[in-house]
RNA sequence: UUCCCGGUUGUGUAAUGGUAGCACCACAGAUUCUGGCUCUGUUAGUGGGGGUUCGAGUCCUCCCCGGGAAGCCA
């Protein structure tokens, strides 16, 4: 396969080996622009992978470009927090750049555009432009201003610049059609007065271009030859092209893309700062987040998100994607690269008593399956051990093969036992299953090879150590957190999204990796070192996704 | 009612006008010192009607369905 082929084969890289070949352009040049007025999210990191995966993918370039240019909203705090969030997801930018950068050229291009009689200065209120605008079934009417004279313009313009007049007086728009039948070429806004202070420009500026005037020539400016955006600017594309082909500039190629969504996941940006404000979640970085840094701080990796985006892919249709094939790319790879730990979320102690009391031996347990250079560790065996509560049953069902009185198990890495009895409380809950073990079953295997269908994992009670273990779940209860109408969000959260066990049990083995270190807590699922809450010596883990279980899935049926 | 965009198995995505494929999910089985992984197999799709063509998911046409558009947000 040669490499222009293995470039890919999406709609969008498709037409830009066709401009390549064509001669349109001669090399790629894109941009990622997020307005730093949040956290990004899963859904900012298809925009991210496209932009930048094809800068890459081309040998061209892309730039982190801020869509600065509405200071009522924007701050600083979002554009570090976006920088690193960028960074975390494995793209380097060419450069960071703003679109405030470009306001004196913006203004200029303005000036130049009243000039040959294609803006104008109007004085109509918000809602009196609103009015004038029309409807998407009916035509608009003209401004009363429209027919300002280009001096008259120029003047107010001018002005506006200057401060003389007041929020919402004055507005520039460009001079295109009342009457058209997309209401974005309606004499859109250009400029709005907003004595507002700006993140980086401070009160340098009190007019502020509209993002229609500020974007396409922004590409322009850079030398972008193709602008990657959402559908929702499917309609804004034609007064892209107009604005350009007005000022007779650099004219870039747009191209607009199917937004990310995700089943039982809410991406609204609005509805996400609701979640954080109302401490409905703890956080922007709470792991039950779909923000990059909820993401990464519930284990996510970069590679998988990359792998789920690749998988996911892009076209013009609405889509509604499979939240479980995340979990799927995330298992993929950490099923190659995770450690594998033994961890009793809900133990039970198990006496042996054929095994004497005192005498403590080891094993060697192989750190990884899919990977023998992963090495082994050693861990201890003695009289009393842990397993999960959920392993062990009075009743077996059919087809179970876990522990029950008179059945046979293999303790992963160790010796078969076999359950003789239970001992209760007063209450008549079991608080200890009693075993034997066959010493002839040292290592998992005896010599008459016979078959013993359940492993569990356990923990030795000598040495095993009290972890706090955080199992996350999906945050939410309805499938499609899209469309919801007049539902509101609230009514869905999943009061299971977060169980918090104090009590487990991790071998000494799961104990002082660093944090953010993602292991297997086996039969369990992936699980990440917390990077906030863990204290030296006092891990706490958060469960990224859970293990394949098909016992579960037969068991519920 | 206007303009724009879209419609391929349950989900997502492929198919110079020439055998409708891949992945996830689901299901069945094999294997297994993780009921994990791996392996094998199964179910299931071109929204509808006309037309062009030897041949249509692909081109034309009409219809149906879905989404977007009336911010001085992006």
């Amino acid at each position: 396969m040669s490499d222009s082929q293995s470039v890919g084969t999406d709609f969008i890289r498709a037409r830009i080996v066709d401009d390549l070949n064509s001669g349109r352009f001669s090399r790629v040049q894109t941009r990622w622009p997020p307005e730093p007025n949040g956290y990004i999210h899963i859904g900012h990191a298809k925009g991210i992978w496209l932009s930048f995966g094809i800068a890459e993918d081309f040998a061209g370039a892309c730039k982190l470009r801020f869509d600065d240019t509405n200071p009522t909203r924007e701050n600083q705090e979002f554009v570090t927090a976006i920088e690193e969030d960028v960074r975390w997801l494995g793209y380097r930018w060419q450069e960071v750049v703003f679109a405030s950068d470009y306001y004196q050229q913006l203004f200029d291009w303005a000036v130049q555009l009243i000039e040959v009689g294609s803006a104008y200065v109007d004085s109509l209120s918000r809602e009196q432009i609103s009015a004038y605008r029309g409807t998407p079934t009916e035509p608009g009417r003209d401004s009363p201003f429209r027919d300002r004279t280009i001096g008259e313009s120029l003047d107010l313009f001018n002005r506006m610049r200057a401060g003389e007049f007041a929020d919402g007086t004055h507005v520039l728009r460009a001079k295109i059609d009342m009457a058209h039948p997309n209401i974005n070429m309606r004499d859109p806004v250009m400029y709005r007065i907003l004595h507002a202070h700006h993140h980086r420009t401070g009160d340098a500026w009190c007019i502020y271009p509209t993002y229609d005037w500020a974007h396409g020539q922004s590409d322009s400016i850079e030398g972008v030859s193709h602008s990657i955006c959402g559908l929702e600017f499917e309609n804004h594309r034609p007064l892209y092209d107009w604005f350009l082909d007005q000022l007779g500039v650099w004219h870039p190629q747009q191209i607009e893309y199917n937004n990310l969504n995700i089943t039982y996941t809410m991406m609204s940006k609005r509805r996400l700062r609701a979640l954080v404000e109302e401490r409905i979640v703890d956080g922007w970085d709470d792991p039950r987040m779909p923000t990059l840094r909820g993401m990464r701080r519930r284990g996510y990796t970069p590679t998988a998100i990359r792998a789920f985006l690749e998988k996911v892919g892009l076209s013009k249709t609405e889509v509604m994607v499979d939240a479980g094939l995340l979990d799927f790319c995330q298992r993929e790879e950490l099923n190659r690269v995770a450690p594998r730990v033994m961890v009793v979320l809900d133990p039970i102690k198990v006496v042996i008593s054929n095994y004497p009391d005192g005498r403590q031996e080891t094993f060697d347990a192989e750190n990884n399956p899919e990977d023998p250079a992963a090495g082994t560790r050693a861990i201890t065996f003695s009289r009393e051990i842990y397993i999960e509560r959920d392993d062990f049953t009075e009743d077996p069902p059919p087809k179970y093969f876990r522990l029950f009185p008179g059945g046979e198990v293999r303790l992963k890495h160790a010796y078969y036992i076999t359950c003789t009895d239970v001992i209760r409380d007063q209450s008549g809950r079991i608080v200890q299953v009693n075993a034997t073990y066959d010493p002839e079953s040292r290592g998992g295997q005896t010599p008459d090879a016979r078959k013993v269908k359940g492993t569990l994992h356990w923990v030795n009670a000598a040495d095993a150590v009290l972890v706090e273990v955080r199992l996350f779940d999906r945050l939410w209860t309805r499938e499609d957190m899209v469309n919801l109408g007049d539902l509101d969000f609230r009514d869905f959260v999943n009061p299971e999204s977060r169980v918090t066990v104090t009590n487990a049990l991790a071998e000494p083995g799961a104990i002082g990796f660093d944090p953010g270190t993602r292991l297997q807590f086996m039969r369990h699922g992936y699980f990440c070192v917390d990077e906030i809450d863990t204290r030296p010596g006092a891990p706490v883990f958060n469960r990224t996704t859970s293990l394949r279980d098909t016992w579960a899935k037969a068991s519920n049926r």
